[in-house]
DNA sequence: ATTTTTTGCACAATCGATTGCGCAAAATTT
DNA sequence: AAATTTTGCGCAATCGATTGTGCAAAAAAT
């Protein structure tokens, strides 16, 4: 056995005496090639260790079998579940995943989104960077009739496929739910204003404080950035500093919620009696920490499949410019961070 | 401006009256190509958009530039922080990442194997299922010579690249500690001896009691498979309902160390004064659960860099079957859990 | 038995970049 | 001025699979 040496359908179509063309439709069961030819094909090339050479193939058909996936940071556990639904999905339909990280900078993500068309990716899937303000590397995917799936950060000015949750109606949730706990003064941190998911949410607190008409305090609504477990604490602290604390927190996301619990540990303030808190996203240290966090449900392996699905069919079927929405369910999940026995 | 077509370096000679093999010289600034000639070509790349075709280049040499990365499940903090590591190393030296999942299933991994070694992946980054116990799927690549580095989890038959801790010293150590703090009766869930790491850990627990003459127990040592938060709380149960129960414990990983400080909680054992416990790995939850556990550091991102290093330097300079292990160094985190006050 | 249709396959171009070989013009040496 | 070397670039094959076109043999129709 020589080392180092593909069998190609050339080897193949040699040994039979056929044409490599034969060899190449013999193997996709072409109409125009007798059941017999296809039976001796398919043996030898089953005896030679036969595999086709994707690459060749895809040069072919300008067309790579591959999604490429463009996200802010693998090791969140959001990001992680994403990726894993995407892949799961893709894999099972013989489709590769090439997957990039933007480190939540606008230049990595151009980068990449340039790396990744260079690549001839049949398809992309993006979660948008918080830096990203404009979209034109996305245009050129466009243009080339690449399809093009946002995730969750999706541009709001832009005309395009997207698989997403309702902010809005998660945000108003959650904050009802502390306002039902009879909370007064709810706090909020403010996630970057550039992308919809926290300015949605944050939109979602505002109009649930007016609802049940309770005041919008400027003091009450701090702005963060990176939403980290390090800013968490700086912002909790912030609030816990007010001369007139608040007695309810919802946090765009459950790392700043876990911040916000340890740090009002520390400082002796009783959650949920003295301070109910709800996070958003349902991570898996929510359910760990004590008190355990009450959050937003985030269907993120289901958002994966989605959005792979969504790329696949307009991938095969070539359909254009469809651009469909998906919304998917999100639930208030109660846990004891927020459960106040009244 | 045309839709849909790209501009190849055939597009670029004919505009420049010169032959597309001077191009693709120029672009790679060959000497045998005049410095003039050279700006010539590149202005009008430049101008032109040109991007050069991947999947042709990849064709022609048989090298595709693309990392294959085999590995449990994304959604695991350990996995997703050595991906996101690969992933950083691979883009800076211009190497796409295609991942696949295992599910820690033989199975998927094989036809894993199968389908990054017909997409042609310059070399494969491996982190093995638990089931694996042959290796054959790896024999093309070996014989293809592209270059496999085995990361965490590796095969001890096989020679190999790797990139590994010492699991027998950090378990020695973490078992060691628990001794220091007072420890006379220490568990230790069994994680599946099929693979080094549980394997090494697990002798680092019994080689730390026989060194300092304690008795080892078979009850003491529970066996576990998938080591899940379900599996741990399981293994916990069936634990601390031993007529002589431990006032030690030490977990091959921290999601059965959480679940074994939560169980012990709701039966009213107290961490660490009856039960010190040690977990392994520092999953982000272990700061964060109280009381805050104790554990291994385990490298995972710095483990992909130098994965990705590793099979880069070997990808590139054809370096032949100079089998490496690197091992990286592990830190003994202590916390609350473990931490007696004698 | 001849014409028409169908069947089964071969030929050759194509996808785009790369590279060994070779040739002519320019530069250098004698 | 002639011989030699160097410089700069073109030609054409190659990587492996795909596919439109065409042609001969077999099958069907007249």
């Amino acid at each position: 056995m020589k080392p180092n040496k593909e069998v190609t359908i050339h080897d193949l179509a040699a040994e039979l005496n056929v044409a490599p063309s034969t060899v190449s439709r013999a193997l996709k069961e072409h109409p125009s090639i007798s059941k017999e030819t296809i039976q001796l094909v398919k043996k030898l090339a089953q005896e030679r260790g036969y595999r086709p050479n994707q690459i060749a193939a895809s040069l072919r058909n300008s067309k790579t079998n591959t999604i490429g996936v463009i996200i802010s940071l693998i090791n969140r556990p959001f990001v992680s579940s994403l990726i894993s639904g995407i892949e799961d999905t893709a894999r099972q339909e013989g489709y590769n995943v090439l997957i990039s990280q933007s480190h939540d900078s606008y230049d990595h993500e151009v980068a990449n989104a340039k790396a990744l068309y260079n690549s001839r990716v049949s398809g992309l899937i993006v979660s948008l960077a918080t830096e990203t303000l404009q979209y034109d590397h996305f245009e050129e995917f466009f243009r080339s009739n690449i399809p093009v799936v946002f995730v969750d950060r999706v541009p709001e000015e832009v005309a395009s496929h997207r698989v997403i949750i309702d902010n809005f109606a998660a945000g108003f949730m959650a904050t009802e739910h502390l306002i039902a706990q009879g909370c007064k003064r709810i706090a909020h941190f403010v996630g970057s204003q550039h992308r919809n998911v926290y300015k949605e949410r944050f939109r979602g607190y505002r109009e649930a404080l007016q609802k049940h008409h309770l005041p919008i305090e400027e003091e009450l609504m701090i702005s963060g950035n990176s939403l980290s477990l390090e800013e968490g604490t700086k912002l909790a602290n912030q609030l816990f500093s007010l001369p007139n604390p608040p007695d309810g927190l919802f946090c765009p996301n459950d790392t700043t919620a876990i911040s916000a619990i340890q740090c009002a540990k520390k400082r002796g303030i009783k959650v949920p009696e003295q301070l109910a808190i709800i996070g958003f996203n349902n991570d898996p240290i929510s359910s760990i920490i004590d008190p355990p966090l009450s959050t937003i449900t985030h269907p993120a392996v289901e958002m994966g499949k989605i959005a792979a699905q969504q790329l696949l069919k307009h991938s095969k079927h070539k359909e254009k410019f469809s651009h469909e929405t998906v919304v998917l369910k999100t639930e208030l999940l109660v846990r004891e961070s927020s459960l106040r026995t009244i």
